[in-house]
DNA sequence: CTTGACCCTACAGTTACTGTAGAGACTATC
DNA sequence: GATAGTCTCTACAGTAACTGTAGGGTCAAG
């Protein structure tokens, strides 16, 4: 199967399956012409690859989980290991988000957003401000 | 004043000043045996760079509110403008994090999470789960 | 036989830094 | 004046995960 019919069926750009093929994750075998001819089970591979992806799975991870597919007598604790870890570096960083959210909307509300120079935003950025709020950071 | 005594003072790495040196974001003045030199207003602007940095602007968004910060003509509404879409970028970030947890901590509780190889969180990365959460994709 | 869609490689660019090597400069001590 | 330790300099390369682009070859249809 040529590569732009795996890049419909797979959802990812012709240029990221490329892409995976030059990191080693999913080689294809090579026509006489020099095209690549991917298998069903390359694209199986690819597809595993786009939802890992699209949860967030760094290629790393990724790398990790394939292998695991792919080993038919893997223990499902390992999965688990490198899913909970996974999830851990989610809610990490949705804990961040959620305070830069806070601090965030605070300034803009308290900027009255006009043509006038005086702005709250930058005054706390320049650590001059009195609506800093500390606690959040 | 020397590199070293702004990194103490602004919290950000001697590596992170020469880049923003690199990027013309914050150039010193050089002394005589080529050691960068800054000035008080260079150390507000590193300072500024630092908590700019952590609400999670980008470097271009900074470089932006930099130049209003030192336009003292400039409309707070131009400031306000950049921390709502920026305050938006966040909030999309966090309901596709938000999203992402959820599937993920399903997938996590659905795993048995032993020596055994059939696991749940790897029939879904395949496609072929009975547990796919697709509604909070 | 030409047109258009598809495929190839290779190099560069993106973001915001970080790491490292090799060398010069400054300060304190002996 | 020699030496050691700390600080500073530049320049090149590497990171994550692609994306963009140039310049060219291939294939199927009319």
């Amino acid at each position: 199967m040529n590569v732009g019919k795996v890049s419909k069926l797979s959802e990812l750009s012709v240029r990221t399956i490329h892409y995976y093929e030059k990191i080693g994750l999913v080689v294809p075998a090579r026509r006489e012409n020099g095209y690549r001819d991917y298998s069903e089970h390359d694209v199986h591979k690819l597809n595993f690859m786009q939802r890992a992806r699209s949860l967030g799975f760094s290629i790393n991870e990724c790398r990790t989980l394939l292998t695991l597919y792919n080993d038919h007598n893997r223990a499902s604790e390992d999965v688990k290991r490198i899913a909970a870890a996974h999830l851990h570096s989610i809610e990490t960083k949705l804990e961040e988000l959620g305070s830069l959210q806070k601090v965030l909307s605070h300034l803009i509300d308290c900027c009255h957003g006009d043509d006038r120079p005086d702005c709250p935003i930058l005054d706390d950025l320049a650590g001059e401000a009195p609506s800093r709020m500390e606690s959040a950071t």
